[in-house]
Parts: structure tokens; sequence; C-alpha cells
DNA sequence: CGATCAATTGAGCTGGTTCAATCGTTGTGG
DNA sequence: CCACAACGATTGAACCAGCTCAATTGATCG
């Protein structure tokens, strides 16, 4: 299927945004929309000429899997994000779709190839770079923390604002796009411990469960002290 | 003091290789080059208007301080290492030399000016700052481990690679850039689990300690066989 | 030579892991 | 429409790796 920029929902934030149409319809052609489900895989470790793309719609998240067959999720992305490690002769992570997802996939030569003609997109692409490694810098931190209550608040805040379409505040109620395990891989923690701090957070009246993925920050300011950690 | 390119040790490696002799000039002339003492700060979290820098000897530490003192560290940057925040208007974190350091040190809106003139300056940059991004997922992957050993058998591994000259093989033998403290940080562990691993480490054969600082690597692979996660 | 700071080592405690059983939800097929 | 299977989530009990507190040793430097 081609690319119909016209309709793209993340037309304004997405790196292509600084072409011109005519430069953004070229890439296009280059380019195709890609849908996925749950669970499915878009790129795998060591796919060789993997190729790379962004994210219209739904959540990927970006996973090491080691020798021992332990999975470890190293970022999620949101629609407008960008994922495929450019200049990498083959992949070193999994990416995976976290919900029904919609994408726009280039082969990576062509994107290399973009970046050369068109100096704006390169420098987009530094800048989206540098987020997604200040995102990966806050998870580390987040990660640190000595106990699983600070890590789960801080990924519950991150969620929450990463939930909300304005940039400032977080949602109050909003659906976990992450299981209890998955949490568990992103924070370094087991599945139990997920499970146990967040039915104390509930007790301690400073969220609500809603059916199997809804959560409601009952008191989003006590969950923000939990944390500990600026932004 | 101005810059001389013509006498950089990072010459060849450093993002603005890529500029000729003439575009280097200029850049230079904008730029200026810092000794730093071990300890000595570069750049703080909350400074406004912050500068970045190419390092060009020694190495720093990026670190993020949260509301309790405690710090973590994020990122070891070793000669022709960029740092600082791109497009932020204050720096998140703390940059700190960990050795005697020397480096080239610009505004930043000379840097995002030059970015602007010369595209081949953009795309090396966003090339290191995809490198920094994969740096940043390793670490993540590190910490994520469930024992201590293996957490610090990786680092071990990382920084006796970043000690060869050659990319390909690590050093059997130098010197730990990072006090334990420093390690812990890294690692979200406590000073007296490293020290006690470390000790382990020694009794079973894997390293020698050789001195303060020095580290020998007795048995690479068992170390490496430790570890679990490729590279 | 003493002072300071990093590193080591010991002892006890605790929070998170491990193992295991149960419950709830979702989707499928009869 | 219900039953059942599959999977995720929850909860309990016991254990243990790493944390905390504390004392000692070792290295570096004025």
């Amino acid at each position: 299927m081609n690319l119909a920029c016209a309709s793209c929902p993340v037309r304004e934030r997405a790196a292509c945004a600084v072409l011109t149409e005519a430069e953004r319809g070229e890439l296009a052609r280059a380019g195709r929309t890609v849908k996925l489900k749950r669970g499915e895989m878009l790129f795998a470790a060591g796919d060789e000429d993997h190729a790379c793309a962004t994210l219209l719609r739904g959540a990927l998240k970006v996973s090491a899997v080691d020798r021992e067959g332990e999975e470890r999720i190293l970022a999620l992305i949101h629609p407008a994000g960008f994922v495929g490690e450019l200049f990498q002769p083959f992949a070193h992570h999994d990416v995976v779709a976290l919900t029904d997802c919609e994408l726009c996939v280039f082969a990576r030569r062509e994107m290399e190839a973009a970046l050369e003609r068109h100096p704006a997109l390169a420098r987009a692409m530094l800048r989206r770079s540098q987020d997604d490694l200040h995102a990966a810098r806050e998870l580390l931190e987040l990660t640190g923390k000595q106990d699983a209550a600070t890590r789960l608040a801080g990924l519950i805040m991150a969620m929450a604002r990463a939930a909300s379409d304005s940039p400032c505040h977080p949602s109050q109620a909003f659906d976990l796009p992450l299981t209890r395990g998955e949490m568990a891989q992103m924070l370094g923690l087991t599945i139990e411990t997920v499970s146990r701090r967040m039915s104390k957070f509930e007790k301690d009246g400073l969220i609500a469960k809603k059916g199997a993925r809804g959560i409601e920050l009952v008191d989003p300011a006590r969950l923000e002290a939990l944390v500990g950690v600026g932004l």
C-alpha cells in the first residue's frame, strides 16, 4: 500500500514533518504502510538489512533477549516515534507491537539516502535521537532506584504522561499498555513484586484498578512524591 | 586558548572529522580548549544555556542526582565522545571528569548553527547520538540482570573493551577509571557488594587486582561467560 | 608521620525472589 | 448461551542475595 501522508495522524510531529510536501511525497514513494497486531514482531535481533519505521498509531516495545532467554524492555515507542538502528549492519534488538499498530516503514538504505538528500531531515532525526537517548537515560535512572515501590511509581507516572494528549499533565485514568510481566521486565523486577506493589498502591488509596488493564490515579501527588525523580 | 585541530588527538574520530580543513577551522574559532582535573564538573544539572563539548583526552561521567541526593551514573564518555544536550534549554544531568581531561568546548548556539551550515556534521552527530543511545540501552540491559556477579562482570568487560585501543579485543590489564562507589552507582548496587564480588572474582581466579586501580583479566572467557549478554 | 579517603570484611536483617496454588478474564467451540 | 481452555494476575510461604551498620585495613598525600 502506498503512503497517504495527507491523512497521516502524525503528520505534524514525525521527523518527516520538516520536509516540503514534494520532498515528503518522494520519500513516501519509497516507503509503505504496515499494520501489526498486538504481539507481532516488526524486527528481530540479528536481522540483517533490517528496515526502519515511524510509528503512526499504537505502541511498540524495543527489547533485548539474552542467552538465557530473559527479555528486557529497553524502550517504549509512541506515535511519531522512530524505530530502527541506522548505520548498523544488523539489528541488536527486537521490536514488537504492544497494541495493534500502524507504521510507515522504509528500507534503511532509502532512509539513509534521504538523510543525505535532505539536511533538515538529518537534523530532525538528530533531535529525535537525542530525545530517545534522554528517555533511555531516564529509564536507567528509574531502574536504579533501590526499592520496587519507587520504580513502579515512576513507571506508572511515565505511562500516565505518555497516555495524555497534553504533554504537560498526566492522564487521570487510562489503560496500561503493558502487562504485569512487561512492567517487570522494564523495571528489573518479577511479576509477583509488581503485582504485590500494585495491590498495595490500591490499598493505600494511591490508585484504583479499573478492570483488566485500566488504572485510575486517585492521588497522583502522593504517587509522584514516591518517585523522587525530576520531570 | 584557541583550538589546535592539527594536533588534536581525536582528529580522525570526532564528529568534526567529516568537515574540510577550512570548515573545521571556522568551527574551531568558535570553541575553546578546556582542561579539567579529576572530580571537576563540566556542566551541572539545571544549568541554563549550558555548552557542549567533544572529549579529547581522559574520561567523563554523565550522572543524575535525585531529590534524596542519590547519584546515578548514566554514561561514561571516552575520547572522541560528545557531551551536552542539544536543543534543550537547560541541562538535565551532571557531567564530571573521572580523570584529568582535555576537551573542546562550544557554546550550544554555535554548535546548533554549525549543524545548519554543515549537513555532514549533522549526519555525523546523528550517528554519534545513535551510538550513545545504543550504549545507554546496553547499560540498561546490564543493570537489568538479577544478580550482582553478572552485572559486575559485564561492567568489567565493557571497561576492558573501552580501555583497549583495538576495538575488537579487550585489554588484558588496565586501570579501572571508576572507584568502587562509582561502579556501584552505575550498576545499582552498593559499594560493599561490588567490593565483595570483586574479591570473590579474584579468589575464583577470574581477575587479579593490581594495586589500587589496576586490574588484570586472568580468565576473560569465564568472565565473559558470566555476562550472558551479547557484545 | 599522621590524616584522609577508598576499599575490605564481618554480622545481621529485610525486601524481593522463588516456588506454588488460586482466581479472574478473554476467547473459542460445542 | 454455556463450558472450557489458555493466559494473565493475585496471593501465600519460605528462602536468600544484597543492603545496612560497623569496624578495620590499605593507599595517597601533604
